[in-house]
DNA sequence: GGTATCCTCAAACGCGCGTTTAAAGCACCG
DNA sequence: CGGTGCTTTAAACGCGCGTTTGAGGATACC
């Protein structure tokens, strides 16, 4: 199933997001992974130590990236002229986009992140809020800036629909279909730019 | 747990319902659910036939009314002198508001919906979009005869975005944290404004 | 009182789970 | 060549899973 130039640990990886994003990390067997990977069962209790353990190693492999992207793009959306609304969703939107179009995988990943919202599990949240909580600080403070005038509470609430409206735009779940003549990178391009759209009238509603 | 006075089958639905939002339909196993329902081990298959279709009778259960007081609400909105969108949006939000504010697990199921947005799994999606797609379809094409300039696709894109952030909104997943003199009901009441508020602007978009 | 129907129960079934073990393979260096 | 450290391997561990079974209890109707 996966590409054999990649090590094993690559390969586990690879294979573990697909499957969790497929069946959820309890429904995805580490039988069912280690065979996808190519690679002998207790590999992952070898590299990876618990299973519960390889979860936390798909998350961090794809959100260090991520995170750094966006912190990036957001510094460049700060300093643009003017700073536009739509210019720092766009930094927290695009490296998301980019992240689901790559070929090998990314599109599993933010299925799985859905997931991930979904486990109200404690010990994974906390391992994600300790890890990536600083972007969404980052991001709210940033739009704070921008629009003084839009109440605090407000803001929390209206960035916490944008998280969920975001996770479900770029998993896929959702009901609207790609039409026939357009490319699945075309197709969420669109997807992206509708949400900018959408999010950013939210934001501004009175 | 459960109360005794309910019948078996109710206490297992109403410990199923807890136990999938908690730990997710694979992650919760029948020993879990009937052993938290005061309930024999066999008494799932005797009474459900099997674990899939006791994950089937969670949602029917709860569907079942919220879809009937959703339509209910839609007709009374769209026979209000002015129809408005945040009416019609308010239709399709306080039934749900109810739901999750109802003292009997209403709030575990939301969870259990939003667990199940994030099941790729194709039998219980079919199940879902065969039994409750109508409802959808009602309020967009409600919206649609009320902003008739909205472009159709741009309306399916941001019914998307708007029921991701429902599910997350009325699921507790966020990370509004509810003040300390505020009960739990108002806090939800308080979300179901905002949300109305942001999502109303969201598809006034330019 | 007998019998039919519905329900509950303890026990067992085979299976797949996460994890551990100890030996074998392998590349590198003194 | 021999040894060293990392990796892979097959096999096994005990456990909990969903489901099935067959006996027994409860209730209602004749």
């Amino acid at each position: 199933m996966s590409h054999p130039h990649f090590s094993t640990k690559e390969r586990i990886l690879s294979a573990a997001e697909e499957l969790f994003a497929r069946h959820g990390f309890a429904g995805a067997s580490l039988r069912q992974v280690t065979s996808a990977a190519n690679v002998n069962l207790a590999a992952v209790n070898y590299h990876f130590g618990s299973k519960d353990n390889l979860i936390n190693e798909v998350f961090r492999r794809r959100l260090d990236e991520l995170t750094e992207r966006r912190l990036e793009a957001l510094k460049a959306a700060k300093s643009a002229t003017p700073v536009t609304l739509e210019g720092i969703l766009d930094a927290f939107v695009e490296p998301a986009l980019m992240l689901a179009s790559d070929r090998l995988g990314g599109s599993s990943f933010m299925r799985v992140l859905a997931r991930a919202y979904a486990e109200h599990d404690q010990s994974l949240r906390k391992f994600l809020s300790d890890n990536y909580g600083h972007v969404l600080k980052a991001f709210s403070s940033a739009i704070h800036e921008h629009m003084p005038n839009l109440d605090k509470e407000d803001l929390y609430w209206r960035l916490d629909f944008i998280s969920g409206a975001l996770t479900y735009a770029m998993s896929e779940f959702g009901v609207v279909r790609r039409p026939a003549g357009r490319t699945e990178d075309e197709h969420r391009r669109h997807a992206a730019r509708e949400f900018v759209r959408f999010a950013s009238a939210g934001l501004r509603a009175p």
